[in-house]
DNA sequence: TGTACATCAGTGAACGCGCGTTCACTGATGTAC
DNA sequence: TGTACATCAGTGAACGCGCGTTCACTGATGTAC
């Protein structure tokens, strides 16, 4: 049996909550180890270093979000419900832990560099491959598909940003329908 | 006759693209100081702290977009030519300094707390009166404000983003009529 | 025009502080016999 | 079951370093008379 307590999933909260809200540079090994009642010294028990944690965090979080999105996509159904699913579990994930959104959000540049840009788990390029499929079944319009990925990767991130400041008096998981209905329209799905 | 040469100037480009590259955390007095070959304390007799040069880089560069977005909405053009114009002013300025625009995105909910969401010098409010105005006159969907505020600054700035991470292999400039197109879908927008 | 003084942008060395990290230690828990 | 030892998560004090900032100074430029 295990001898340890939650500690290591106490840092690990704190530290996301923080790291959301100041920044990873804007918060101090001692924030932290406050946050969580320990001394700095215990933090170094569970993480080797200040950027490991920054960095164990971040790949945990994009990683259910890059698996979620490969999921929705090997299901190959038509696109409508497509972007649907997408969008939901986007949403849903922003409702369950706003900070790991957010998290993820502002941190991906940081991470990603020395990761491959077509590599399965990178959520861009699942999405792109989503976007290409449709394109190659003529369900949408031709197109750029880098492009086509951002205008609705755009369409889903920027009401998650509204939210998280204070822009929008609801949750996007409220607005899960407009959205998805403003992402057919945009990259010219034959309805 | 003024004494100073382009002393003030070359600090402002030199934080700036420092800023934009490294965030202005990650970049340090001694960098901005060592990519201007001035000495740290040259930099106090322009600026107060670190944190003014930070905000009055911040305010001129974010002050550019405001004004440049109400002079659009202030024309009260049919819509259709106002996001046209909105979009390719938006990526003129990418053009013009990416360093700028990446800077603005990055660091505005730092600098932005203490605005108010109303004021005229909002970008995002002088975007949402722009597309209140088109709901009032029928040019597009009703709904939401703030949600199609959002939808249409995602279409706008994501390709942006992608650029600047390298993932879009021409600037957005290149893309203005699809984006255009893109929103107005996207919008509701009666054609 | 020449001289005396004021202004100011820059230098270079130094500062105190908070940062991430280390380390000898303690005490509780698990394991071997 | 009882005893001896190993493991390990935590403490608390200390560390060296790079940070933003200060300051006495210099020398060039502008101004007054």
């Amino acid at each position: 049996m295990s001898r340890a307590p939650d500690t290591r999933a106490r840092i690990e909260a704190a530290a996301l909550a923080l790291f959301a809200e100041k920044g990873v540079d804007g918060t101090s090994t001692r924030d932290i180890a406050k946050a969580v009642g320990v001394t700095e010294g215990a933090l170094y028990r569970h993480f080797a270093s200040k950027d490991e944690l920054a960095r164990a965090l971040f790949l945990s979080r994009y990683g259910g979000f890059a698996a979620g999105v490969e999921e929705i996509r090997a299901k190959a159904e038509p696109f409508p419900p497509t972007v649907a699913a997408l969008v939901r579990f986007f949403y849903a994930a922003f409702d369950a832990d706003p900070d790991a959104f957010a998290y993820v959000l502002v941190t991906q540049h940081d991470h990603l560099g020395g990761m491959a840009a077509d590599a399965p788990e990178n959520v861009v390029a699942a999405l792109a491959r989503t976007l290409a499929d449709a394109m190659a079944r003529g369900e949408i319009a031709q197109g750029d598909v880098a492009l086509v990925s951002a205008l609705a990767l755009g369409l889903v991130v920027q009401p998650a940003i509204f939210r998280l400041y204070g822009r929008l008096p609801q949750p996007p998981s409220a607005y899960a329908e407009e959205v998805t209905r403003a992402v057919l329209a945009a990259v010219g799905a034959r309805m």
